[in-house]
This record gives structure tokens, sequence and C-alpha cells, in this order.
DNA sequence: ATGGTAGAGTTTCTA
């Protein structure tokens, strides 16, 4: 079987270079991020046409995510457990008075309403495997509450994650996406133009390498471990021909899933040409699952 | 020359 993620940076504007992709790697299972469609805009058609299921979750022009499957698609699930909301910060009016003490009761309504959850994971079993598409949330900068909702979001995904391989520790699980965080500075084309910025910092580092503290591999550096292997290139001057990329797109699987994975490639040709997403698609390849093998047959 | 790209709810936001 044939697994891929790419955040294909709007499912509308691109939607014929990803069937095109689907068909020419002959890709199973594909988990998308950033289809920043509502579920109804989402061009389902298309996806269906090649022999594709989609199962999407978005709920405006931001995030989204989905996954489109011709290995079979079932119980879905929009978000996991534990998966916390932004809430945007309460700004005080420019000529709030600082001596005034904070309400010791806020309004009943600002505590009873839950920050939203963010269009960014979805879960589905394709053909034997729990596939999460994942979009794990940029963090804006290190001193903006986006950065604190990074870290609380890893956190709850590691909780999540950890729980699943506690209920089976023979569960084939897959967690793929955009991580949005730059594990290692040979992942970056100049960590000095990273200092001071998010994706670099220890505690998104720690956040990322927490997975593998659960019990999960990251199989994409496992499989290619070669420095400067980019996932991600910005539009923005001239990134991709002068190869000024990011690693940032990665595929945690748990220990029976990691035991299939045959080859890992990255298919940095869709970055070329006109209208390319800024990522490219990450491809795992997995042997058939394993059948119990008969009592005494080999050693 | 303080920009530069792309996509979307385009009189501005997000990445």
């Amino acid at each position: 079987m044939r697994l891929a993620t790419w955040n294909v940076n709007s499912v509308r504007a691109r939607v014929d270079r990803v069937v095109a992709f689907l068909e020419r790697s002959q890709t199973d299972v594909l988990a998308i991020q950033e289809t920043k469609c509502r579920d109804e805009q989402f061009p389902v058609g298309a996806f269906e046409a090649a022999g594709y299921e989609v199962a999407h979750v978005g709920h405006s022009a931001w995030n989204g995510v989905a996954i489109a499957s011709r290995v079979g698609i079932a119980d879905v699930e929009a978000q996991f457990a534990g998966q916390p909301g932004f809430a945007k910060p309460a700004v005080p009016a420019a000529d709030d008075a600082p001596a005034e003490a904070p309400d010791p009761e806020p309004a009943a309504t600002l505590l009873d309403v839950p920050p939203p959850v963010e269009a960014r994971a979805l879960g589905a079993t394709c053909g034997g495997v729990r596939v999460w598409s994942l979009y794990v949330p940029h963090g804006r900068a290190v001193a903006d509450p986006h950065y604190a909702y990074k870290l609380a979001w890893l956190g709850a995904l590691r909780r999540a994650a950890a729980d699943w391989l506690a209920d089976d520790a023979a569960a084939q699980v897959a967690l793929v996406g955009d991580w949005n965080v730059i594990p290692l500075d040979t992942d970056v084309y100049d960590p000095a133009a990273f200092a001071g910025h998010t994706h670099v910092t220890p505690a998104e580092r720690e956040a990322f390498a927490a997975f593998a503290d659960a019990g999960y591999a990251e199989v994409t550096r496992e499989h290619l471990p070669a420095e400067h292997t980019y996932t991600y290139w910005d539009y923005q001057q001239l990134a991709f021909p002068r190869n000024k990329g990011l690693r940032i797109d990665f595929a945690y699987t748990s220990p029976a899933l990691r035991e299939r994975v045959t080859g890992v490639v990255i298919d940095r040709d869709e970055r070329k040409g006109k209208g390319a997403s800024d990522h490219v698609p990450v491809i795992v390849d997995l042997a058939d699952a394993a059948t119990p093998a008969p009592r005494g047959s080999r050693a």
C-alpha cells in the first residue's frame, strides 16, 4: 500500500494537480492538509472520478484537512480526543483603567463556551491503517498566543497517540502531515535565518521528539536521512530555485506499522512549474500486512 | 527602491 501526505495549500486551486499526482504515483491513501475550504466546497467529484473516496473537515477558508482513499475509508473522526481549540485572547480597550482590579467572576458565557476546535486533524481507517491527517498550528511568533496553542496542541496529540498504543500495542497507526516543526538544524537552509523564530525552539523540538518517547517512529528520516532534504520552499524570494527549503512534513508510525515501511519518497518535482503548492508530497510505501506464520515455519 | 508570493471571507488575513 502506498500512503502519502501533502499540504496542498488550497485543494480547489490545485485539484487537477492533486488528482494527477494520485494517478501518476499510484498512491492509495493521501492525507491532505490546508484544503482552505468548507466541506461543501471540496471538489469531491474529481477524486471520485479517479476512484477515491474522500473524508474532509473544513470550517472556513483556513486550515482544512482531508483523506482520499481507494482502499476504503471508515470510522472517520474530525478531531482527536482532547484536541485543543484556539481562544482569541480578550483585547482590552485602549482606555482600560489598569487601577481597577480584574473581575473575579467573568461573564458566565465566556467560561461556558469552549474555544472552537480548528479543522486540523482528521482520522480514518484505510486499508487497515489508522491514518491521521495533521496540520499542526504554525505558531506565528514565540510571543504570540498561537505559539502556546501550538505546544498545547502537540502535547494533546501525543497523549492521544500514546493512548491508542496503550489500548492496542499492535495498532497500525500513521500520524502524517505538516508538523510545522524543524527538528534539526540540518532541516533548514540556514539556521541563523530562524534564530528567535518559531519552528526551531527547544520547546517545539521537544514536543515533536516526544512522539518517539510515546512509541512512534518518524519513518521518513529513517529512510531518507540525508541532511538538507526539504519538503517545503517558500513562494517568496526564489526560495525553490535557490533550494532554500525546510523539512517540516513527517510521518510518525506505530511500531507495527513501522515494520511494514519499505521506502519513502519525497516528490520534489511537485514543487516545479506553475500552480505548485509550497509543500511537496511525502510518500510512504508499506508492505502487505503480515499474516501469522504457521507454527515452527521460521526461526 | 524596506519590496519580494500565493490563496482566500481581498478594502487584509495567513502562511
